[in-house]
Formats: structure tokens, sequence, C-alpha cells
DNA sequence: CGTTGCATTTCCAACGTTGTAGACGGGAGT
DNA sequence: ACTCCCGTCTACAACGTTGGAAATGCAACG
């Protein structure tokens, strides 16, 4: 790899001058610049980032701390953000915290953010009582849900509206006995209890009792815990006309099982998810779901933190909390109430 | 950020000493080592790894190009990637290059692999003309399919041999007329190829004749292709009983439009994909496939990677070239040969 | 008591870059 | 002719770190 140095020896100029070529400064005479760019095209010279890095105290990589990259939820996120990170000139690199605790906070506190200008981290382990972990000397901007009120930048969807507009749809359908799957015990401000309390929220506007026994609790999310979760419900033998699922993955799993215990989906049941995975489209049926549209998430997130990278300086802006706004996405497991409607009837 | 200079300052000792302490150094005094540590603490110290690096002349950064995230396919290679870095300590920057010929090219070409001690790189717009810009000063370590020939490493799955594996599958089940969803026209060494190749070697093997009505040829492969191939199939009229689908993702779009044209898998026909994406395991039917294992993939790369990166100065080791080994997941679309013949026998 | 050897600590330079200040030279203004 | 200005270029220092050489202090040795 060469160097400013080779490049400056090779064209017969000082260092700083071809410093200066590299970085468009305007002052400097066509023909010593022609002279430079053939010396830099002859070498190949590509500056050195670390040493730009070190000299500008920036390093033009943002971080981005996900629980798990294979999650499809998580893909996609990472997706947009690389995509928004790149607008902004930024690249960044991914770290997997597994969701566990110590790897987050080791994270949160080790080494590895000095190479970074700023974090964008997506919490999964920390609890209410890690508010303290979160004051890091450094541009941190939290994703998902809002579990800390400290002072940190938020950028978050809107759980319960989401949850209200996925309940008031199938109470649209006429519904009446709608289930829920994946609810937390003890959970402080997580997207379960977040969306639990959406669809109460809703089944109270629309004066529909609620009915304990309708919620399975259950802590994992992914799609087997959505077959657990269905076959537990269907267990319970309490009647049921739909299921919301607190995501997509359980959702997803929840067809498989309803399908092996020959209930039709939406006649008998209608099932509606969240988060409009990708796969969300493509299942059979096909999964009426509650958009978070992530990318704008990513947006937000990028936008906050590159624009608190560049405050760093003032110190102490507001926190900036975004909430992103949810959009129904109506498909086949939950049809727009004209179809559903008839589908029933016809059968 | 406070620096070494602050701690020497704090702890009343030379900087130098300081970076013994932090580094483990061993001559060092217990007491003074004691004394640094308390001024560290005090301080909050973080080494700068910008400094770090432009000293040791590495990062400890490994670069990852895929070509999208959001497909599972690189998520979950993405995933595995970043475990097996991690355990070698090296952290990793994610770049998309959506697959365009440009993108990649720049960034092989581009100073940003200069913050990385070496690349992982998974090509899909470069085609064979190419091989000079793979020609890099840097470590580079291919994923995929080994289009080029060139001195570069490469890691790779055994295209051929699961192609022979899933077709083999097909034919145990007595099936003899296999479809191809997929396949690709004019491609040199892409997956496609190689795996229409293992489907015609494992035809040839069994003395099942080859016929070309039943390959579909068609470029993308997400699942709105599979159900676009698997409905110009049906269209076509000709007589099938098993769809080898060149990707998961296809079988799966295909699954929907088989279940929409009132044929029933596995009885009327057997269907396999390729890659063991997460999602097969949950498919209705579940998906027989043909597992690449993507971890051990990972696990290869990041060896040949770091070993590369290692071997440096040394220079022009022998190109390594390794070829993970391909695994049939027997489920429900193509069951156990045993299983097919009572299903067909009870239908 | 001078020497040697070793543990411990410090000093200096360098990694490659860029901001700042200043040197140099020629044309315009007085 | 002298100054001043401006365009162009260069010298130097610094970002924070670590390798290597050199300095220091101490104890054991002959």
């Amino acid at each position: 790899m060469s160097t400013l140095r080779d490049v400056a020896a090779v064209a017969g100029v000082s260092i700083k001058t071809v410093s200066n070529v590299v970085n468009g400064y305007e002052h400097v005479r066509p023909s010593t610049r022609t002279k430079v760019e053939a010396a830099i095209a002859e070498l190949g010279y590509q500056p050195n980032l670390a040493a730009r890095n070190l000299r500008a105290g920036r390093t033009g990589v943002i971080g981005l701390a996900v629980p798990e990259l294979r999650f499809s939820y998580f893909a996609e996120l990472a997706d947009a953000v690389l995509a928004a990170a790149r607008e902004r000139g930024y690249v960044v690199l991914i770290e997997q915290t597994g969701g566990h605790r110590e790897i987050e906070i080791e994270l949160l506190r080790g080494p590895r953010v000095s190479m970074m200008d700023g974090l964008l981290f997506s919490p999964l382990g920390l609890s209410a009582v890690d508010t303290d972990v979160l004051d890091v000397p450094y541009p941190l901007v939290l994703l998902g849900e809002r579990i800390f009120n400290g002072p940190t930048d938020h950028v978050t969807m809107d759980n319960v509206a989401g949850a209200v507009q996925a309940t008031e749809h199938l109470l649209s359908l006429g519904r009446r006995r709608v289930a829920v799957l994946g609810a937390h015990k003890d959970e402080q401000m997580g997207s379960a209890t977040l969306r639990l309390t959406g669809y109460r929220q809703a089944l109270q506007a629309a004066q529909v009792p609620f009915d304990p026994e309708l919620v399975v609790f259950h802590d994992g999310w992914h799609r087997t815990d959505g077959a657990d979760t269905a076959r537990e419900l269907i267990a319970r033998s309490v009647a049921f006309d739909a299921i919301f699922a607190l995501n997509d993955e359980l959702a997803l799993g929840a067809l498989r099982v309803l399908h092996q215990a020959g209930l039709r989906v939406p006649q008998d049941v209608a099932v509606i998810g969240f988060d409009d995975v990708a796969e969300a489209q493509f299942a059979m049926p096909s999964l009426t779901t509650i958009d978070p549209h992530r990318a704008r998430i990513a947006q937000e997130a990028v936008t906050a933190l590159v624009e608190r990278i560049a405050a760093e300086p003032t110190r102490d802006p507001a926190p900036r909390v975004v909430t992103v706004p949810t959009t129904l996405v109506v498909r086949e497991s939950a049809p727009p109430a004209s179809l559903a409607a008839g589908s029933v009837a016809a059968s």
C-alpha cells in the first residue's frame, strides 16, 4: 500500500500538496494537479482510513447492535439501516448480542465503540434496572420498545396503535372471540405488553368483553412458539373465531397448527400478525398483518444518530423520541370485511 | 475520551507504562499496576482503536459483502459469519452490493477496504470477464459459486452433489417426471447451472431420460419467481410428478401455486428445494431440501480469511478452495420413500 | 566496593494523515 | 522601484498508540 509520501516522491511535490489534491483543495495549479493525479494512478494510491480517522477524530462508521441477524425482522431492519447509512456516507459495523444482557453491556462499555462514531442499539436483554448502562459518552440511539425513560434518543413503532388497528380489523369482520398469542408476563414496557394493551383498548372501544381465557402467555416469539401457543389455545377448548398473534412468526407457526387441526383460515379462524415480514406475503394463506414501516424506522434512526454525532460538542439537546406509525396490511388470513362475509356465507 | 496521557498523569507514571499495563505486559511492579488500574477506572479510559490500528497496521475488522441482507440466505450467512468472526476476535463490517456489478467493483477497488484487514465477498454481478477485478492487494475470500478460476480463495457448497442428492431422492420415491424450476440460460458457472448439472447426472445414473420440456428457465430466484415458474410449468400441460426447485424460495412460491391449482403435495407432486432456509421447516407442507451447511461455510471462510491475513507477508500460498458437502433434509413435501408409498396408496 | 544482571520504567520515533502557519514568487497598485 | 496581495506550495506539528532502545534502580555476585 502506497502512502502520500510515495506519491509525493513520484510527483516531485510535497506530501501536503498530494493531500490537497486528494481532498479537492482548490488552490492547486492545474499542471501540478495533473502530475499528482498521474502519480496517484501509477501507484494505485488509496488513502489510509485508519490514519484519517485518527487525525479527524471520526471514523465514518456507525454500529448496529441487534439480537440476531437470522431473524427476519432484524435482517430486514439491518438492510434498511445499511441503505440509510450509505446515503449519508456511513458504513455499518454489525454486532449480534444474542439478546444477552452481559453481551449488551459489554458492547456498550467496551472499546469496540471507539471504532464507531455512534451506535444504533436494539436492546433485548437489558431491563429497567439498567438505565445507567445507557448513559454512555458517545452518540447512542435506541431502537425498538421504549423500555427506558432515560435521556436517550429512541425510535420505535407505535405498538399500541398497531395492535388497535389489528384488533379493530378482526372485530370489523364480525369476530368477537379474538385470541391473543405470545403475551408476556411480568414485562414492563416491551412490545408484547404494549400490543396487548392496544388489543384491550380496541376491545373496550367496541364494548367486547375481555376474556383472559383467550390470552396465551408465552415468552418465545418464533415460529415454534406460534405452533406451541396455537396448540395450547386449541387444547383449552375455549371458543375463538380469530387470532391476533403478537408477531408474524407466531402467526405463521399458528397457521400451520390450525391447518393440521382442520380449522380453515380465514373462514373458521381469522388470523392477523404483526411486523409484516417478507414471508407474511407468501404464507398460505397470505398473512394479514401490521406494517411497522421498518425502512422509515431505519431512516429516522440513522438521521437521529447522524444529527447527534454532528451536534456532539453542544451536549445535551433534549432526547429525541420518534414513534413511527403503523399500517394495516390486509391479506387472505383476515380479508377485507366484504370478502370475509362472502366467504363465511359460502362455507 | 481520555487518553493514555491523561491516565499517565493521574497515575504519576509514563505513558508507556500505562500502555504496558493495558496490554498486559508482565514486567510491571504490582503496586504500579494497581495505581494505573485505579487511574484507568477513575477516568473510564478506553483505548482509541483508530490510533491502535494505525500503529499496528491492522484493524480487527473484516468486511462482508453480500447482495442483500433481507434475503434469508444472506441474513443467515451473515449471522454465521458474525459468530465465526467474533470467535476469532474480529468484528464485521457489512456492505450490500445489491448484486450490481458497478457497486461490487467500486467496493473491491474503493478506499473502504483500507478499513478492513480482509474481505469476504459474495459476488453476484461480476462475471467471468471481471477476473482481473479480483486481483486485489488485500486478503480476499470469495463465497458462493466458483465463477472465477483466478488465484482467489474460495468457499462454496457442493452444488452438483446436492442436486444429485435431491434428484436421487425424488427418483427413490418412484417419481420419473421431475421438473426443474429456475434454471438459468447462458450462465457459466453459477449455482443454477451446477445444480442443473447434478440433476442431469442423477437422471442419467438412474437411466431416466432427460426431457427439456420439464425444465423451466427463469432468472429470478425469489418466491414470486417460484410462483411464476410453477404456473408456467402447469400451463405447459406436460406430465410431471415431482419438482426440483433450484432454491427454497422458488420451492415455497411453487407450493402456493400448486395448492391453488389443486395439486396435492406430496401425493400428486413431490417438491424439493435447495438451501434449507429457516422457513422451509415451517412451510405447509414442510419443505424437503438440501442443507448446504451455511454455518460451516461461514466457519471455513472466516478461517481461510484469517489465515490469509496472517500469512500476508509470504504472499502467494496456493489458493485455497473449500467445498462444503451438502445434506439431504427430508420433510413432508417429499417424504421418505416408505411414507410416500403409503400416502399414495392411501389417496 | 565495583560489577553484572535483571526487573522496571522511560524516552523517542513512527504509523499516515491534515490543520495551521508561513515561504515563495509574480503581478498589480501607488 | 517598492509594497502589498494573492495564488501556490511547503514545513511542522499533532491525532493516540506501541516497538525498541535506553535509562534507572536494586540485589546478588566476585
